[in-house]
RNA sequence: GGAGUGGUAGUUCAGCUGGUUAGAAUGCCUGCCUGUCACGCAGGAGGUCGCGGGUUCGAGUCCCGUCCAUUCCGCCA
């Protein structure tokens, strides 16, 4: 071993031990006849003296002539410094060097490797392994590590079972775009790379496994976000013989256990809505639960007076910001041109001042009395001192625009306090979703979920309003999780194809291998699938994913460190009978 | 595919209504310094203002195009 003891771990107990040391050198403070060495590891720092008179001149020339992230080893003795720094574990000692060795040196690195860098995002990535000697970085992949660790211990606590499915499968039309790889030895075909391992969890189930689970990447060739990358990590789990309720506890009880025993938090209840509640009153399925401001509908109370842009409205919704009656005029137009940017596309906004006084203020005084407006407040459960905002049109639309708005607000009233966590299912989740685009139906979560019992016969009839037995899981606002019962039998999956506008043939082209399965004695299951990656980001307070990441993408979905993704070969081409034609 | 923001020293940034030799901090180099720990002090080096074109007597600054980064919308079963 090239080293005794780590940069972390020696304290006055240790006085007068012989050590050696090997880490990187942080910084050097020469102060003529003394020099100072902070040495590091991922353990810690301890620092190195070297002193004229006692240590010999060539000692001191070396320690003199190091550089930043030098890499070296030395052996000394521990002694007590005369003076002392508690900010760091290791400062009541130092090492007084007897012995120097530069293992390796060093360029100046682009940016400074501390705590507060001067380094900036595209610098860090392109410079990626010395972004990970910080221990900021370090430390969220070490909170990665151990999510990962109690992820495995609970699931094989509860006999579930890791098995690795295929990485090289096969692509299918429905949902993302597949990252695809084409396969030599059977030229012009493409193999396609799992967007999520769902069939085969599926088969698995069909195969008895009965409990599995995996900690597996994934990939979607979509654009990306702060919070979503081109591969990314799941812990994808899959359960026969067991209800919805029965899913939602055991992974309810997954999530406890890594609030408990990664970021000791007690959990209190998961609260569970349904989806047509969630939009109902936070027009929003991923609800952030940190604050209330629930949606409060208008139209019986504001229309009629002649305010013809409520009275045109399908939909008038407020929520109520405690506290906020004191938002002045700039502060009010500055929300206002928020919410016309194009992103949420907004018309206008409407407020509603609770002055302390007991009267109201408006933006539509012209239109509505004292009274009327008492009426507003009364309807949105403002008192004095509260804003009302108000927002009208077509509904969809005007609901999301609002749960942007309510958003904000919980922002700007600092409710989304980062060291909070408010997690909830939300259940019911429609089956279907229209699109507009390909003028048919899009199964919302996948084409295997199961619609409830009682609203199958609305598939004929109005296949948009069949709810599914599928559920998400969401953390502050966040969506963590999902899943659902599936589908078992081959006559409801062929039933589910057809509503999405597959013919049998295509349906048996792409997922024969499944039905077939179905009809070999295929056992009621259901499971979930965790973005893993976003479950780090939410414990560690982040809304980025790319820090727990060893070695993300950027947003171009490229690798700027390696830089890929990158052309081949015309050898590699022609082996792989592909000609390349780039249009443009 | 669309919208916003940004690109100036190794790095992070400032640079006004266009006008001398483009600045600061930090890092780097040299010298001094025996209790530093964001060490201190003195000195020094360091720039294709992303790229291409245009307007102008004159462009880091204005205009057009383009590339890169980033955030959001679309997209993400």
């Amino acid at each position: 071993m090239l080293r005794t003891h780590t940069c972390g771990e020696l304290r006055l107990t240790d006085i007068n031990k012989d050590v050696t040391l090997a880490g990187w050198v942080q910084r050097v403070r020469n102060k003529g006849g003394l020099i100072w060495v902070d040495l590091r590891d991922r353990y810690g720092i301890t620092q190195l003296i070297f002193e004229e008179g006692s240590s010999e001149k060539s000692l001191l020339d070396k320690a003199a002539s190091l550089g930043r992230e030098f890499v070296i080893q030395v052996k000394g003795v521990v002694i007590e410094r005369t003076s002392k720094n508690d900010k760091i574990p290791t400062g009541h000692i130092e090492i007084k060097a007897e012995f120097l060795n530069v293992l390796n040196t060093s360029k100046v690195p682009p940016f400074i490797i501390e705590d507060e860098t001067d380094g900036g995002d595209e610098l860090r990535m392109k410079y990626r392994y010395l972004d990970l000697r910080r221990n900021v970085v370090r430390e969220k992949l070490q909170l990665r590590h151990r999510m990962m660790q109690e992820t495995r211990k609970y699931m094989d606590a509860q006999d579930f079972i890791e098995v690795e499915t295929p990485v090289l499968i096969k692509s299918t039309p429905e949902g993302a775009r597949d990252f695809v790889v084409p396969s030599r030895i059977n030229p012009g075909e493409f193999y396609a790379l799992p967007q999520s391992p769902q069939t085969f969890k599926q088969l698995l189930m069909v195969s008895g496994f009965d409990r599995y689970f995996q900690i597996v990447k994934c990939f979607r060739d979509e654009d990306l976000r702060a919070d979503r990358q081109p591969e990314f990590t799941q812990i994808d789990c899959e359960m026969s013989f067991v209800s919805q309720e029965d899913i939602l506890n055991m992974f309810e009880g997954l999530v406890r256990h890594l609030f408990k025993n990664v970021k000791q938090v007690e959990l209190e209840e998961v609260k569970r809505i349904t989806y047509a509640e969630a939009m109902e009153n936070y027009g929003n399925d991923k609800p952030d639960l940190r604050f209330d401001m629930k949606f409060t509908k208008l139209n019986d109370v504001v229309q009629g007076k002649g305010f013809s842009i409520f009275d045109q409205a399908e939909l008038v919704v407020a929520i109520c910001a405690k506290g906020a009656s004191e938002y002045t005029r700039k502060q009010i137009d500055e929300l206002t041109e928020w919410m016309k940017r194009p992103q949420i596309g907004a018309k206008g906004l409407v407020y509603l001042k609770c002055n302390l006084d007991g009267s109201y203020k408006s933006s539509v005084d012209r239109f509505y009395s004292q009274e009327d407006l008492k009426g507003w407040a009364e309807a949105t459960g403002a008192a004095a001192g509260d804003l009302v905002l108000v927002l009208s049109g077509e509904e969809k639309a005007t609901r999301k625009q609002m749960s942007e708005l309510r958003l904000k607000m919980g922002e700007d009233l600092g409710l989304r306090d980062r060291n909070v966590f408010k997690p909830l299912w939300v259940v019911d989740f429609p089956l279907l979703e229209w699109d507009e685009e390909s003028q048919r139906y899009h199964a919302m979560h996948h084409p295997f979920t199961s619609p409830k019992k009682e609203d199958i016969e609305l598939l004929e009839t109005d296949a948009g309003s069949v709810r599914a037995n599928a559920y998400d899981l969401v953390i502050n606002g966040v969506e963590i999780g999902g899943g659902s019962i599936r589908i078992h039998d081959r006559a409801t999956q062929q039933l589910m194809f057809r509503h999405l506008g597959f013919t049998e043939e295509e349906a048996q082209k792409q997922f024969g291998f499944l039905m077939e399965a179905f009809e070999y004695g295929a056992p009621p299951h259901g499971g979930i699938a965790f973005g893993f990656d976003r479950f780090c980001a939410i414990f560690g307070g982040s809304d980025s994913i790319r820090d727990y990441i060893a070695f993300p993408k950027n947003n171009s979905g490229r690798d700027v460190m390696i830089d890929s993704p990158s052309s081949i070969a015309e050898e590699q081409l022609k082996e792989l009978s592909i000609k390349v034609d780039i249009q443009n």
